[in-house]
DNA sequence: CGCGGCTTTGATGTTCATCAAGTAAAGTGG
DNA sequence: CCACTTTACTTGATGAACATCAAAGCCGCG
């Protein structure tokens, strides 16, 4: 926590607009003097397994992955989450501890505040709290579709639409370098390494993309839309 | 909703212990007096996807599952709610309609309360606010959990995982009538009907289970559980 | 009776994980 | 800077798990 620094004003975050918009000013200030920032390198856990929750994370710029650990040592992956999605919204109301872990696949900037804090204006304040339920609700709705979305689909499927997902949320270009290993695209969609690769070559050799190492381009958007839907 | 009726002490009924602890003796009265009980046959659509969402719903009794229209026509289970388990958690917040449907899957008892009845009372009383939050987030990582879980077990495994559900959530009997057929159980644990079948006559062959039509006996409690705990 | 839905079993093919083996790239110590 | 090790990447071959297809028996119902 050697590099978390107090903002009151912090510039570019979505926070206040997006639940905020419900606290009186008073009540800012309040979560304004005791939030946080801090920032996580790529690969950095942001919570572990089994750890205490006694704050409330909100992604403010990078890339998360949610997931948890395998018996047989590979991960789970159980989301991935991109900026303006409360992180950590799973568990903290029900659990003393997380189910689960948090890691940072990007350079990932994350709001903290304490989880009391957070509490106590719920209860002083319903329409605060009514605003984080339906954040809560969305978010717990989004995780559960695209769960049971890409568990259904086959190989090809689920490599599409990771790079959608790369190209359309995160990165906002045809063109990007992807932020993480083989292996890891292999963990974060559940399938081997060998796969990832063999349906890469496949989608190069279809002309569907561009492969130059980590780098990815989009050549045929539509097929790769389609092989995403349809898959 | 002709069966629909007011009750005002609903004896057996686990919603104020559950929830109202937080609600003044004023405020229950409220809810009592517009709340209505209804029963479902097994097999009725209790919500359709894209239906309003008016109402907040809790499962009295029964068995319900949750569910998507596959576009090949196949069901895309979501979850299986038991009791005690609110059924109208997951989109009530966020979205105006229903993102799935949600059927009887034995004859069930759902108490209906008017939604905005409960964000009323989410705004004036913060402490019931985070009761429905906390009961909110258990269940959905409840949903989540087990739908990760369940989709990494191989068929062996998600069958005798159905078979406990039904034998200790549900029945809590060793030996109970199956609520659905064989199709409707390929559905749930997503797989074909031949598969549930082949592997329902190698658990009787190996002398796991006894089947006799609906009937199930469950033989070898310890080896199923190993069979799902690992599978 | 005969039709349609549910159940059951067998045969076949597809999808994917696993195993094996080799190449490229990147870090490490001398 | 070069040998050395390790890690990432890539391709092919094999086998296991599972879906699909086909066919037949069973049962309730008009």
């Amino acid at each position: 926590m050697a590099d978390a620094k107090i903002q009151c004003d912090c510039p570019g975050c979505d926070f206040r607009t997006v639940v905020f918009d419900n606290l009186t000013g008073e009540e800012i200030k309040i979560v304004c003097s005791i939030k946080r920032d801090k920032t996580f390198q790529k690969g950095e856990i942001i919570v572990g397994e089994g750890e205490e929750i006694k704050e409330f994370l909100y992604l403010r710029s990078g890339l998360i992955k949610i997931f948890r650990k395998g018996e047989n040592g590979r991960d789970q992956i159980i989301h991935i989450a991109t900026p303006y999605q409360f992180v950590s919204l799973l568990s903290v109301f029900s659990e003393k501890t997380y189910n689960y872990s948090i890691a940072a696949l990007d350079e990932t900037s994350v709001c903290i505040i304490d989880l009391q804090v957070i509490k106590d204006l719920i209860i002083k304040n319903g329409n605060f709290g009514l605003g984080i339920m339906e954040k809560m609700s969305k978010n717990t709705d989004n995780i559960i579709l695209t769960s049971i979305n890409l568990g259904k689909k086959n190989l090809r499927g689920r490599i599409a639409y990771i790079l959608l997902l790369f190209a359309n949320e995160i990165y906002k270009s045809d063109s990007f370098d992807l932020p993480v290993s083989r292996k890891e695209i292999a963990q974060l969609i559940d399938m081997t390494t060998e796969n990832v690769i063999r349906i890469f070559s496949e989608f190069r050799k279809d002309g569907i993309i561009r492969i130059n190492g980590k780098n990815i381009e989009i050549v045929k958007r539509d097929m790769l839309k389609r092989i995403s839907d349809h898959g």
